[in-house]
RNA sequence: GUGGGUGUAGUUCAGUUGGUAGAGCACCAGAUUGUGGUUCUGGGUGUCGUGGGUUCGAGCCCCAUCACCCACCCCA
């Protein structure tokens, strides 16, 4: 038979290094707990209308990255390729937005785009999110942004830099664009071919093309930030003075573009500066027209997702160790079928006490299943035979250093290791 | 969608000018049948990605195809 093989973009999580994404899934948790976050749990998949109109029609991620396929009923479907427009749509639909502002709410959740896969880049990803709603004003900017600090703080990551933008706002951007568009027209020419297709999508990427003609053509182009309104000016810089006023370093980057449609005003990434080409570990921005694009009444949002797996290729990068995977405690060696019986009455008396306590499933003898207590790490043994079932009585083994001492099975099971574990000190 | 690279054991890899395949690690069994780590002995667990072609003979040469990796685009 022809083995079947993981889908392409997609990756397995073996028990070996689940803890690992159990480890940092907690830590991010409580960080953005302390900040006010609740969880929401949303469907996988969602109106593909959804998308198109929240994250917009023009953007890559819906115009060529969707996953979507009529149900059959005859529904567009589509597997959420980002976290904000379903929260936005659940807003609206439980009347989230009419309780007391801000909402707060946070996701851990898989999303799927169809690109090609490569090193940070899945079909299938995970990313952490928060969504902020109500606040319009430059704090909630910045306290967002400290939010996505904090968390890649908790799992100890270092070598990141924040980089920030602002982008402007309906009233703004056009115009900037407009004059982008124009300058770079008028250097056509110079501009490689793929800049020549992103004069008219999106000018803004011109700006940070690696090729060195383009790249001497953005430095004379104009800067949104000479465009920017009053408003969106004294915005941004409120949230420059915000990140100052609690440490928060920041660099300004006038290329940061994001992907999506909804976004204005503030967007920022926190890039990891060392090794892998997709450095973005996490992005984000206000969001001010989406509710009211969806459906609502006009009200502000900010946000962020994070990648976790893009997370955990930054901290491998840097070395940061983990806390190490749980070991079992007690491994019941056991020889001959009354002491086999007898060390499943120990080990369920153990696990009722709260022990991981594992027993011979295998039908090893005796050496066999004391180099398997050893391989899986487990602290202490026992070995249970006819003596044992004999006199009730029997040896733990302390496996880190080999010392013994005798214990009752009948205390071992009423109190657990705990009780066993004074014997040693 | 464009470009580059790689496919041999569970895994990391070696394999000469073409002669039906090897090592480390892992795994299993054992070293006088009641005690792990170290050591020793034994065990290959394989459709050489797949399908064709050339050849007396292909892991190796040719063609096609698939998969994976990496980069661009874009994004988390």
């Amino acid at each position: 038979m022809e083995k079947i093989i993981a889908q392409k973009g997609t990756k397995d999580i073996l028990p070996a290094e689940s803890y690992r994404w159990q480890h940092i899934e907690a830590r991010l948790k409580e960080t953005v707990a302390r900040f006010g976050y609740k969880e929401i749990r949303l469907p996988t998949f969602e109106a593909t209308e959804l998308f198109r109109r929240g994250v917009g029609e023009t953007t890559d991620v819906v115009g060529k990255e969707m996953y979507t396929f009529d149900d059959k009923g005859g529904r567009s479907i589509t597997l959420r390729p980002e976290g904000t427009a379903a929260v936005v749509r659940a807003a609206l639909e439980h009347g989230l937005l009419a309780e007391a502002l801000p909402l707060r709410a946070y996701y851990l959740q898989s999303c799927f785009r169809y690109e090609k896969p490569q090193s940070g880049r899945l079909r299938e990803f995970h990313q952490l999110g928060i969504e902020l709603f109500g606040a319009a004003g430059p704090a909630a900017d910045v306290q967002v942004i400290a939010t996505g600090a904090a968390c890649l703080e908790s799992v100890g990551v270092k070598s990141v830099r924040l980089e920030l933008n602002s982008i402007g706002c309906p009233n703004c951007r056009p115009k900037y664009h407009d004059a982008l568009r124009s300058y770079f027209a008028s250097h056509l020419d110079e501009l490689c071919d793929t800049c020549k297709d992103r004069l008219q999508r999106n000018p803004l990427r011109i700006l940070d093309c690696k090729n060195p003609s383009c790249a001497a053509v953005a430095k004379g182009a104009p800067l949104m930030r000479e465009f920017l309104c009053d408003d969106c000016k004294a915005h941004h810089t409120a949230v420059k003075e915000g990140l100052d006023n609690i440490g928060i370093a920041y660099v300004e980057n006038p290329t940061i573009v994001r992907g999506l449609d909804y976004y204005t005003r503030t967007v920022f990434e926190f890039v990891h500066t060392g090794a892998g080409a997709q450095g973005t570990v996490c992005g984000g921005g206000r969001y001010d027209g989406l509710v009211e694009e969806l459906g609502g009444k006009p009200t502000p949002g900010i946000g962020f997702g994070m990648g976790i797996e893009r997370l955990l290729m930054v901290l491998e990068a840097e070395g940061v160790a983990l806390p190490p995977d749980r070991v079992p405690d007690i491994y019941l060696c056991s020889m001959g079928t009354q002491a086999a019986l007898l060390a499943e009455r120990v080990a369920a008396a153990l696990r009722a006490t709260g022990c991981w306590a594992e027993t011979d499933l295998m039908g090893r003898g005796l050496k066999p299943q004391m180099k398997y207590a050893n391989k899986i790490g487990a602290r202490y043994t026992m070995v249970l035979g006819e003596s044992e079932v004999a006199t009730g009585s029997a040896k733990l083994k302390r496996m880190s250093d080999g010392e013994e001492c005798e214990i009752l099975l009948t205390a071992l099971q009423r109190d657990g290791l705990a009780a066993a574990e004074k014997q040693f000190a």
